[in-house]
RNA sequence: GCCGGGAUGGUGGAAUUGGUAUACACGCACGACUUAAAAUCGUGUACCGCAAGGUUUGAGGGUUCGAGUCCCUCUCCCGGCACCA
């Protein structure tokens, strides 16, 4: 019989289904609960091969870890709301919901022919009420702690999505999800305080076995920087009654405040039109309109240049007194730090540029460059700084903040570049907000949480979802389900219309793996306890900052609620790779490159592709999809099923075949644990190479197949069960036991090397002392050749690898 | 600009972490089977050289008995951050 993937593979994954398979059992065994976490998906349609390099790979270490007896639980389950399956809905003018449901049902037929050993019993949908009823849960519990509040901000906001977007949803100032330029508006907006974060977050990266990719992309993200916080005195006669004012700029190099020579704001700084003079009021008021057009691209990329204009207002510099001049300036950002800055010319290259343009003094306080050149940024030793002369850079930073916080001036202080993270979105496809807004804006109780008894807040089905361009969402439109009474003092009231970015959903869909279908709590405590934190989180290198730095704040922020009792939500992440056509582009959609994997499967099997992958390279590099490679694959495939055949008696056991499975059990599995796929593939390969001609005992083909089992589940099942008949599943089978004794039995090849170069390549057996490897390489001819007439000057032997003799 | 990762045959990649560079595949060439092709099998395949031998891991230098691996300088590619004070 020929091999023929198409027939075996749906019958053998019927038979797993029916047989409850990978139903994961809560009560652990010996081996302990093992949760192997991928990302679940998001339901846009097909599965495409992106997701088969996500699942499938990962698959092979699940197989893997069940065979050397854990409890693995491989779940999965559809991240289903969020504006791509909205859109989508609206161009084809049909409800999401309608949409989404039936990508599902599409999308877990094409998983399930992965043959991956996903617990389907498991499986979670972020839009199912059960589900995001513990969404709005967790939502209230914050806003309880004051994690969750609501405040005007400028946000981005998407013109075309017509929604919020959170900064970590704004590419180089296009919107994330549609490519269309984003604006900046003020709304009022619900937020979460992930900013109060931000130093565990940073911290904590040490505390799990995170890529150093990760952990650079997350601590850049946050962006923190130590300093100082200085207040500047306010010169001017116009304020000075009543109390003296100041103006507050962040600084990491408080070393140079002798060298400010002038003091920037922000154009959106609320005190540039009270500290403009009245002569300069109209050239600044002219400078800020003009900053308002800019847009943020054009402020941040094209016009680098600088520009502003001097208020006419000064600040005294509070270490000597100096009257320092106030200018408005668009290269001061007005969100970061207080939205001013102290200009040291000398010191920084942006104040350079813009005093050496408008012509402002440059003093220099640190000695080391040349400021008549460039800024000199630099540490170094301090001039013109009277008392903190001769000091150095660091030394004079605490020094000088030390002085100045005598006086009420002055504190050290860190800053990051993390914002709190918007959450509302003005659309429709999304989980509700549990809030009611009692009264006028002004008056009445107020926002109100929604009592948790009366959770979910379930979204309402809607004839008219399209999105509103006065930045209401279209649920403000559903009459019946925003009129409700509040909760507080039972007044008409009316239901917060936003809905929750899509973030917050799968920020913490993990922990509703250990415990899917409770109604009393998100999660049991003792299950969640067996089963998280989770040991390995494998996933693509874009969720880096985004979902990886949401979901574990909301597990800090959830730990410190009382309801996790750990802080980190993954023991480990690893990250895969994208795949690219051949000439290197990425595979996509839009591109038309992309490979649709239910046609090579449907060619070669799910085996086939499940092996190409892992095959192709490193797991966690982008991987080049050639149909050649899969073909080689195939090829392989179809050399094993021609293997396997009519077992010879265990007397006649060829030993040498037990030595060669016996070292690749070691290597393979050592491989598999060690996410190495491609070389366990490869080893398999070898492996058949080297035992493909001989004849084998029903258990030395049934420990090949074992092998072979977690990369191609099918081919092996059919095998193991019609040709060497055996009645059970092989993937209730164990992993071989290799056997070390025998691993070391092996001779071993001897590497002469004279001068470093290879002369001559010897069998000798293991372990040999120093004089008899000495006494055989001396006495071999090769050797004897090359040594003819020269002095032995070292003679250096690496045990059981390598020999150099010097002369 | 700062930070991180990388560069190995015609191609994807391997290399026990300082010890035989190019495993395993793909591709190609030749051969076998075939009327022929496909499939399959066999042989060869880093480069120079008839050979002995020599050269080779982006470029150059260094440490070492020995470097793809460690150190320094540079080039290019990918990714993160970027007027962040």
């Amino acid at each position: 019989m020929k091999y023929n993937p198409e027939k075996i593979e749906r019958k053998w994954q019927r038979y797993w289904e029916a047989k409850k398979f990978y139903h994961t059992k809560n009560s652990p065994p010996a081996g302990g609960n093992y949760m192997l976490l991928t990302e679940f998906a998001y339901p846009s349609g097909n599965l495409h091969i992106g997701h088969w390099l996500a699942f499938s790979v990962p698959d092979i270490l699940a197989r893997y870890l069940k065979m050397n007896g854990k409890n693995v639980l491989y779940p999965t389950g559809f991240d289903a709301f969020g504006l791509p399956a909205e859109n989508a809905a609206i161009q084809r003018n049909i409800n999401p919901r309608d949409w989404t449901e039936e990508n599902i049902k599409q999308m877990t037929k094409q998983l399930k022919s992965i043959g991956a050993m996903f617990d389907w019993s498991r499986a979670i949908s972020t839009i199912d009420p059960e589900y995001y009823k513990w969404t709005q849960w967790m939502f209230l519990k914050m806003y309880e702690k004051g994690l969750a509040y609501r405040e005007k901000t400028f946000v981005n906001w998407c013109p075309k999505d017509k929604t919020v977007l959170a900064n970590e949803q704004v590419k180089d100032g296009y919107c994330d999800r549609c490519g269309t330029e984003v604006e900046q508006k003020e709304l009022f907006q619900w937020m979460f305080k992930i900013t109060d974060y931000a130093d565990r977050l940073i911290d904590d990266l040490d505390k799990a076995d995170y890529p150093e990719t990760v952990r650079v992309a997350q601590r850049n993200w946050i962006g923190r920087s130590e300093g100082a916080l200085l207040k500047f005195p306010i010169f001017n006669p116009k304020f000075s009654k009543g109390g003296q004012e100041y103006i507050e700029v962040f600084t990491t190099r408080a070393d140079t405040l002798f060298g400010a020579t002038y003091l920037v704001l922000a154009p959106e700084h609320p005190m540039v039109t009270k500290l403009t003079k009245d002569e300069n009021l109209s050239a600044v008021s002219k400078y800020l309109e003009e900053v308002k057009n800019k847009t943020e691209m054009e402020r941040l990329h094209i016009d680098k240049s600088k520009t502003g204009v001097n208020t006419g207002g000064y600040v005294l510099n509070p270490i000597n007194n100096e009257k320092i001049p106030i200018w408005v300036a668009d290269y001061v950002i007005g969100w970061y730090g207080t939205g001013a800055v102290m200009a040291v010319p000398a010191h920084d290259e942006r104040d350079y540029e813009f005093a050496k343009k408008f012509d402002l003094p440059i003093k220099e306080v640190v000695k080391g460059g040349n400021i008549e050149k460039s800024a000199f940024t630099e540490n170094g030793v301090l001039t013109n700084s009277d008392e903190f002369d001769r000091i150095s850079s660091g030394e004079a930073r605490k020094r000088i903040v030390e002085k100045l916080k005598e006086k009420g001036l002055a504190d050290f202080k860190k800053n990051y570049k993390l914002h709190d993270w918007v959450l509302s979105r003005q659309r429709y496809w999304g989980v509700p907000i549990p809030m009611i807004r009692c009264g006028p804006p002004a008056g009445g109780c107020g926002y109100q949480p929604v009592p948790e008894k009366d959770l979910p807040v379930e979204l309402p089905k809607l004839e008219d979802f399209k999105p509103t361009d006065d930045g209401r969402s279209p649920l403000a439109k559903a009459e019946g389900w925003v009129n409700v009474k509040c909760p507080k003092c039972g007044q008409e009231a009316k239901r917060e219309t936003d809905t929750m970015d899509t973030f917050v959903d799968s920020s913490w869909y993990f922990l509703r793996y250990a415990d899917p279908k409770n109604k009393k709590e998100f999660a049991d405590k003792k299950k969640l306890k067996s089963w998280l934190p989770v040991p390995l989180y494998i996933g693509g290198a874009e969720h880096n900052t985004m979902h990886l730095l949401y979901s574990r704040f909301i597990t800090k922020a959830l730990y410190d609620l009382g309801c996790l009792d750990f802080s980190e939500p993954y023991l480990a992440r690893r990250n895969h790779g994208v795949i690219l056509d051949l000439t290197g582009q990425k595979m996509s959609k839009s591109k038309g490159n992309a490979t649709d994997p239910d046609k090579e499967v449907s060619k070669y099997g799910a085996d086939s592709v499940r092996m190409y992958l892992a095959f192709a390279g490193p797991y966690d590099q982008n991987i080049i999809w050639s149909a050649e490679g899969l073909v080689g694959i195939f090829r392989f495939l179809n050399r094993v099923w021609n293997f396997i055949g009519e077992p010879v008696e265990p007397k006649t056991a060829d030993k040498e075949v037990d030595k060669i499975l016996n070292k690749f059990t070691k290597e393979i599995g050592d491989d598999i644990k060690d996410l190495k796929f491609n070389t366990g593939v490869s080893g398999l390969m070898k492996l058949l190479n080297a035992i493909e001609d001989k004849w084998l005992t029903k258990k030395q083909y049934g420990t090949f197949l074992k092998l072979l089992a977690p990369f191609a589940p099918h081919i092996a099942e059919e095998l193991w069960q019609t040709v060497l008949k055996n009645k059970k599943s092989i993937h209730l089978e164990k992993w071989p036991k290799y056997n070390e004794a025998l691993l070391s039995d092996e001779p071993i090849e001897l590497v002469i090397q004279i001068n470093g170069v290879k002369r001559e390549v010897l069998k000798i057996t293991k372990g040999l002392s120093e004089e008899d490897v000495k006494r055989i390489v001396l006495d071999n001819e090769n050797v004897k050749k090359h040594l003819a007439g020269k002095e032995i000057k070292k003679f250096i032997y690496i045990k059981d690898r390598l020999v150099n003799v010097v002369v």
